[in-house]
DNA sequence: ACACATACATTGATCGATTTTCTTACCGAC
DNA sequence: GTCGGTAAGAAAATCGATCAATGTATGTGT
């Protein structure tokens, strides 16, 4: 028998289709997202897409004003300096009570999940864009790691949204910050491995806002 | 004609409906949600009932796991703690940052703000309960109007939802801090105006702090 | 008497159809 | 020629019905 337990029903899947789509610029930033198109492309009732919409809609992914339906959250300039400027506060609280409170088991997955971060780095850096989706995800994991040990299960919800909303402007410009962002990487491990929690959120500040900074440099438009 | 932009649809004030409910524990926490019986108590469709139970579940303010249905998210000591330590984190720093830009039409809104919030502390102090609920939104106004300079959205729209899980913890005690936090909406009042941002903060923490252990005396159960 | 399996009842998840609302194109009046 | 109103078309919001999963009770075998 097929365990049930791997999607969660079509709207969960569906969800998560969405999100990812909006994430990754598959569906561009401000467009209109008709019913009657997307229950065709993605296979569903219009019911179900509504609900997964809702729910985008209240993270703040996707926008719905009064009865005009659907559209993708917009990108702007303000909205990458917002949401950066709120990663920075809500990750580098997190870090910081993370590094108090992390045991050694803490220590160990940060260094594992930095192990997996590096070995995508490396290949992104040779050129290999083919794992863009999957560095991503590591990526994710790796500052998820930094933070698992803060003790506030709001603050990690929290940063995952955050986190994919900031995502989405990286993924915006097609270029990877490579080298550098792999250095700050290894730097917050560093920084988590000795406890050192100002150099830690220094660390984090930097790496944040350079990656403001590399969008806005290649904003284009 | 009755203009229509006064209610957003029925999903939209159902939506409103629901959160008033679970905020001030017309729904029971942890209570589970049966479409069949909401559907009917409320007056509309199984459709229309899960588009705003899923708005509601990724705000967190009610839980869905697997197949199961949907329940009201629980509240527990440790959750209290959690969401109270995010609200000094997010309204502190919002508060800062008002401070810092808020011109003069910013503290002409406070001043506002705090002699309608004052006006009805005054009859709450009296023994006056039934503008408990009206006492909420204007406890809110104000500090929605003490922060509404920061700069961000991101940080007013998150505050919203942070405000509202804080306060449904308050509104579970029934009874009311009375003097001690009208006495520290005045002050947040005179920091802001003084532009005392230290001074706001030390403020703001002992007053969600003191809503915390005011909670947890009471807790019961 | 207890454990397990199976059939039944209940509830949630998904879908297709209906109703309402918005958009736009068209026509007449000023 | 433009403004205002109106009617037709498109799209979204809402609903009622169907399908699938879960929980429960019952019966049987050890």
């Amino acid at each position: 028998m097929t365990d049930k337990r791997i999607d969660g029903g079509v709207a969960h899947t569906l969800y998560d289709r969405l999100r990812r789509d909006i994430v990754f610029g598959r569906l561009a930033a401000a467009a209109k997202l008709p019913l009657g198109e997307l229950k065709e492309s993605y296979g569903v009732s219009v019911s179900t897409l509504r609900e997964a919409l809702n729910r985008l809609a209240a993270e703040g992914f996707v926008m719905t004003e009064g009865q005009r339906g659907f559209f993708v959250a917009p990108m702007t300039r303000e909205g990458l300096r917002d949401i950066a400027a709120l990663r920075i506060l809500i990750e580098g609280y997190a870090f910081e009570k993370s590094i108090e409170h992390g045991d050694t088991d803490w220590e160990a997955s940060i260094v594992a999940a930095h192990h997996k971060l590096h070995r995508l780095e490396q290949r992104m850096i040779q050129g290999d864009v083919s794992v863009r989706e999957n560095w991503k995800q590591h990526d994710w994991e790796f500052h998820q790691a930094l933070i698992a040990a803060c003790g506030s299960a709001e603050l990690l919800r929290l940063h995952q949204t955050v986190f994919d909303k900031y995502l989405r402007y990286q993924v915006r410009v097609l270029t990877f910050r490579g080298t550098l962002a792999a250095q700050e990487h290894k730097d917050l491990l560093d920084a988590a491995l000795s406890r050192n929690v100002a150099q830690g959120a220094d660390v984090l500040r930097r790496h944040i806002d350079g990656g403001v900074e590399h969008s806005l440099a290649h904003w284009g438009g």
